[in-house]
DNA sequence: TTTAGGG
DNA sequence: CCCTAAA
């Protein structure tokens, strides 16, 4: 809502089409065969990173007003630039549109895309995040004004560069596009200036934050690319870029394409690491995420001591402990700590603050919630037989991306844009998860399904869910846009493990959707998470994405895309609450299994607790077990809420009876009556 | 999906 | 409660 006010999406001149799906299948053809959308897209890219070059290049001129001297400019001269030229992909830059569209933009930037990446080397450029529903629909075919302003935020961040030469930086970031970007076009082109980009610009770099939250980095590294990720929270992987050495076989297919897909849940989420995309010396990505330590392919990448410190806090904490024992201590520190290693991410680097502020003071106006960047909680609270929850915010955790390494990285943010945009814009339809389960009954009450003010509800998520039929243009339902052809195969075979690129998205400066209710108590620390996701399924194209909202209460549950329970579930879904029986529902249990015996919990779950979805015939087999256990140890090692010796006795009765039943069945066939006679059982 | 058991 | 092998 509060980027409402600002908006200002778009070229006037020259607009951005909402969600290039065009270049998606000519892409999927995996040929290089160019179309009219293909060259407006590597337009879009090339003006985009154009955009992004050109600020950075200003940065260093511009910014050299205040202090030039004191610190070293990072990027490169012209000079240095076309003498570079071996930066940019030759894919790319054979690409006659390519060129062509760049000049559509009025710019005539082949020289200076040439060493593109190489000027980003020493940049960090931050991914954005993810934005409330509500802006996303707005934002569609903004990506390249976003790609920009992200870049500018990023870039008054770095070392060195972000200091009082930018005069828009006492204020975060409000107007320093303005500063940035236009003037960088301007003076870099001396004509030709593009007004409608510059107007853009200023639009986004109005709050960034609204934008982003959380601090996804790229980084470049002596023409070396590096991606780094790590999560805002202990448990968040936000930003995930990497690539496969096998998907060296098929990037022929699709060097030139952008491609957004779901992905399934790594095998671990706490095992997340990046993996190698494409093989390029220009896109490296650390393989050793586990020490955080980038790999020294070409002697030119080095660590990123600036952000290795909140990686590896990041990481290792997740890494570090088992996930049932890091719960507990997420649920009651997550904040704080979260909060911490936000913080200290941002201190931890020169620029120091600059983020902070810019986060903290962009949350507090957005929603008036504390900047909880990385974590997301929700709470619930009970009053009077009513079950509260509110939605802070909204994270897209997953989101599986691959460009090709060719690509810009405004043009990569305008794919993530994508992705996001494809979904939210159709429409989406809520669902609700429990416990990792969908709840389809909607006539079922909140409490038969389990879900009441004295129920744990942690587990409680929210789904959004794009109706296929809306979501059908812009992300097919039948087939992944993001899929080529000709390696969908592999794909889906090897999805599993392999995440391109994941963004996590989060809260703090998303305003809380108005979808979601999230204002029913506005102020408090309830938060409730988001994930994007999409379910792709063997075989078939993803009939199913949609965007989860959990409980971020649990670390895990964030990760927990429930939509495919099955394979999620150990990985991503976190342990149930625990809901110790009552003496009412063992006396419930006790009699089913006196009238139908131990070894139908199915029956017996039918028959006492037809209406307990949280208690399954496993539950239900379990808890006899610890019965029996209990029945058979001294009252006073017991636990938990004393089962009546009354009870106890019928247990250690019944399980004697059926025991004895079932062993004597074993000979021959049973055909007695499974009914059990108070008289009998009390003789047994 | 259920059962049956170990963790 | 979770996880799974088996059925």
């Amino acid at each position: 809502m509060v980027l409402k006010k600002k908006v200002n999406y778009g070229f006037s001149g020259y607009r951005v089409p909402v969600i290039p799906r065009g270049p998606r299948s000519v892409r999927r053809r995996g040929s290089h065969k160019r179309t009219v959308e293909d060259s407006q897209i590597c337009a879009f890219e090339l003006l985009a990173a154009v955009a992004g070059k050109l600020l950075l290049e200003s940065e260093g001129s511009a910014s050299s007003n205040a202090a030039e001297g004191s610190k070293p400019s990072v990027f490169h001269s012209k000079q240095e630039q076309h003498g570079e030229g071996r930066a940019l992909r030759p894919e790319c830059l054979d690409q006659g549109s390519c060129i062509e569209s760049v000049s559509i933009a009025g710019q005539n930037l082949k020289s200076t895309l040439r060493d593109l990446p190489r000027s980003a080397c020493d940049t960090v450029l931050e991914i954005p995040s993810i934005l409330s529903s509500s802006h996303l629909s707005k934002k569609v075919g903004h990506d390249v004004n976003f790609g920009i302003s992200e870049i500018q935020a990023e870039v008054e961040k770095l070392p060195g560069k972000v200091d009082g030469g930018s005069p828009s930086r006492g204020e975060s970031c409000d107007g320093c596009v303005d500063n940035g970007i236009g003037r960088q076009l301007e003076a870099e082109e001396n004509h030709n200036r593009n007004t409608d980009l510059t107007t853009a610009n200023t639009f986004i770099s109005k709050d960034p934050m609204e934008i982003y939250v959380n601090t996804h980095q790229l980084t470049y590294y002596n023409s070396s690319v590096q991606l780094t990720s790590y999560r805002d929270s202990r448990h968040r992987n936000n930003v995930k870029v990497g690539h496969r050495d096998d998907d060296e076989n098929r990037v022929g297919c699709n060097r030139r394409s952008s491609k957004i897909r779901a992905f399934r849940p790594q095998t671990r989420i706490g095992h997340r690491r990046i993996r190698k995309l494409l093989t390029s010396k220009y896109w490296k990505v650390a393989p050793k995420l586990k020490n955080y330590e980038f790999s020294n392919t070409d002697g030119g990448m080095k660590r990123v001591s600036r952000n290795r410190k909140v990686l590896h806090t990041s990481e290792r904490a997740q890494r570090e402990g088992p996930f049932k024992k890091r719960r507990l201590f997420d649920h009651s520190t997550g904040l704080v700590y979260n909060r911490e290693g936000s913080s200290e991410s941002i201190s931890n680097s020169p620029e120091k603050g600059m983020k902070g502020d810019k986060i903290g003071s962009t949350v507090n106006k957005a929603s008036g919630i504390s900047p909880s960047v990385a974590d997301h909680q929700v709470s619930f609270q009970s009053r009077e037989s009513h079950v509260k929850l509110s939605i802070k915010s909204f994270k897209v955790p997953e989101l599986y991306i691959e460009v090709p390494e060719s690509t810009t990285v405004g043009s990569l943010k305008r794919t993530v844009m994508e992705a996001v945009t494809a979904i939210l814009q159709g429409g989406l339809h809520v669902g609700v998860l429990l416990r990792g389960k969908s709840v389809k009954d909607d006539n079922r009450t909140l409490l038969q399904t389990g879900i009441s003010h004295n129920e744990n509800l942690e587990t409680l998520g929210f789904t959004f869910e794009p109706s296929s039929a809306i979501a059908a243009p812009s992300v097919s339902p039948r087939e992944p846009p993001v899929l080529l052809p000709c390696e969908k195969q592999q794909q889906l075979t090897r999805l599993p493990a392999s995440p391109i690129l994941e963004l996590g998205l989060s809260n703090a400066s998303c305003d809380p959707p108005s979808a979601t209710n999230a204002d029913n108590n506005g102020g408090s620390n309830h938060e409730l998470t988001l994930s994007l996701i999409d379910v792709v399924k063997d075989g078939t194209a993803p009939d199913s994405r949609a965007l989860v909202a959990l409980p971020a209460m649990s670390v895990e549950a964030l990760a927990v895309v429930p939509s495919n329970p099955k394979t999620r579930r150990s990985e991503l879904v976190q342990r149930r609450t625990r809901r110790p029986f009552s003496v009412s529902e063992v006396e419930a249990l006790v009699e089913a299994v006196e009238t139908l015996g131990t070894g139908r919990w199915r029956d017996v779950k039918m028959r006492a607790f037809e209406n307990a979805d949280h208690r399954t015939y496993v539950d239900l087999k379990d808890k006899w077990k610890t019965l029996v256990h209990t029945a058979t140890i001294a009252p006073q090692q017991r636990r938990g809420e004393p089962v009546p010796q009354e009870l106890l006795d019928r247990v250690l009765s019944a399980h004697g009876y059926w025991s004895q039943k079932q062993s004597k069945l074993h000979g021959k066939h049973q055909t007695e009556s499974l009914k059990i006679s108070n008289a009998h059982m009390g003789g047994v």
